[in-house]
DNA sequence: TTTATTTATACTCAAATTGAGTATAATTCC
DNA sequence: GGAATTATACTCAATTTGAGTATAAATAAA
């Protein structure tokens, strides 16, 4: 079984990173400069060179110390994306192979132009101030309109989207994007050349280079996800916190919001938590600081959080 | 930022399958030819060819087609393998990347060569007679040694295997075979060249090349984590089963026994299955012959099996 | 210096889910 | 015909979940 043969072009690999964290109820990753000609950014990425590197994680750990500078916590590869079409190469020349990795922080570069908050690239993944209009506006029509022609993807549509009275499911982040692609509703599709595309993207939300718009979709399913299975969460924290910070937090990643005191509760049981007896200095009464207890030495060990949610902060009382 | 000067190693991509399914309590996995010198077997894989695949789940199903000739039902990409020192590169040679994947199949080969148990690989991972005996007379034992000099591995491994109470979690496969690894008691750390590696192997249990028992053992892993929030199992299943065959190809996959009416109950108020009307013909009294209903109208859209295991078969009344 | 506002925390309660049974029905085996 | 075997129906207590009310401790405003 031959592999290639001399003159076929070449395979490349690259390690393109989500480096997600949250700042004051944004939720944030790191993206590099605009593409001077489509003013688009991406995602960080460096080349994977076996020889150097022992593991991808390790070279990804290195390149993104020297390029980006945060220090990074849970790290976890997403999927391998190698698709034609969808990432632009030049006959003849070397085939990239994408790694999407997840990585998480709690330091994020606040308001600087590296730092942007996630949902301008999916504003519809938002629903702590209830279902964005822009669904029933813009999204379900114009989604409609292709299932029409589409019906064998009406059921994947049901359950990404959460029609017909199904719940909306918070982590099927990329399913969703992935039909908003394939309907051409969104500019990538257009750049990639689908012939359903439209010229101006349908959907609002900004878009990336190449299938990055793809990638971040993944890593932000998988993190909300993960969130309800493992304690990720706390790797987004600073050293000590608030239950209300801790759960500003969930919410922003999640896009809903939580009820509190089950939330409170939840998080109590779990025995992730050690309070340090210091208290935050804020607005209304005082909250207790905590801090994460590495060795957790829970009963349900791995347990995150089963969220469910609340009502949206706007009908707050 | 450049990729690879000329004359670096080239990058080879590998999609190696865990193809997997079931046959009347057995959990079977498709390998190919065993080494002539070594005895071990592998799993099936083939070159991913970017010109010629526009994508690589099309060109695995093609190569799968053509090789191994069974239908295939879910497809999944579990995660790309690059790791120096486990995939015995020349130097020099091309580096060889495999992409894993899980592929499910309701059309096993019974006895043959090619279908192998995947309990033979793993045989500490079935605990459908109650705990193997060889956890506790082997592999604690061995392991605990190891962890007395690697005290910063202690949590995982409480956790992998369910140590110190926790319980055993069925989907931490991979987690558990990893740490065999590290701590050199299974074959491939001795044939990788690892240091602390016993030239035979302390913990029972066939090897594989390469590894590719690394690989079985996420997929694994990822399918029985899969079969509690998705309905995979159906991909395991002829086209008309009773419910004692589903709960059986259940319990084969997870390696435990469940509770036979708690189980019916979850199963058929998920709303998958559509009764045919016909009656199965065996032993004691008849039962009904089920089939996957596809367009499925649950209202918890995509709920698997929450499984709790019941008491083992050997106990059973 | 009260009083309102804000935030945190404690506790309640009904509904739903889960874990583990018992009871009974419809077959085959002997 | 009776025992063994398998399938299915139903029960019940414990736990978990969803959604509150009640109260405490601070700051801001009057």
């Amino acid at each position: 079984m031959q592999h290639s043969k001399p003159g076929e072009p070449q395979i490349l690999i690259d390690l393109s990173t989500a480096i997600i964290g949250t700042d004051g109820g944004t939720f944030q990753c790191r993206l590099v400069e605009d593409d001077t000609e489509t003013k688009t950014g991406r995602l960080p990425f460096g080349p994977f060179v076996p020889d150097q590197h022992r593991t991808m994680e390790i070279g990804l750990r290195q390149w993104v110390g020297e390029q980006v500078g945060v220090g990074l916590g849970h790290v976890e590869q997403l999927y391998t994306f190698a698709d034609r079409g969808r990432q632009h190469t030049t006959p003849g020349a070397p085939h990239v192979v994408s790694v999407g990795y997840l990585a998480l922080t709690n330091q994020t570069g606040g308001q600087t132009r590296a730092w942007r908050d996630i949902y301008n690239f999916f504003p519809w993944e938002d629903w702590r101030d209830g279902e964005p209009s822009m669904l029933a506006d813009i999204i379900y029509p114009a989604l409609d309109s292709w299932l029409a022609r589409h019906a064998e993807r009406r059921a994947s549509a049901r359950l990404a989207f959460g029609r017909d009275g199904l719940p909306w499911g918070e982590e099927y982040v990329l399913e969703r994007y992935e039909l908003l692609y394939e309907a051409g509703l969104v500019a990538e599709a257009f750049a990639d050349g689908r012939e359903n595309a439209m010229p101006t993207p349908v959907v609002p939300g900004e878009a990336l280079q190449l299938d990055h718009r793809r990638i971040l979709a993944t890593a932000v399913g998988r993190l909300r996800a993960k969130l309800k299975y493992r304690p990720v969460i706390f790797d987004l924290m600073p050293q000590t916190f608030t239950l209300t910070q801790l759960q500003h937090t969930a919410e922003t990643v999640l896009g809903v919001t939580l009820h509190k005191q089950n939330f409170r509760r939840l998080v109590e049981k779990s025995g992730f938590l050690e309070a340090t007896g210091k208290m935050s200095k804020a607005r209304g009464r005082p909250a207790e600081l905590f801090k994460f207890r590495h060795q957790e030495r829970s009963e349900r060990p791995l347990a995150g959080l089963r969220v469910s949610s609340g009502r949206t902060r706007s009908s707050e009382a």
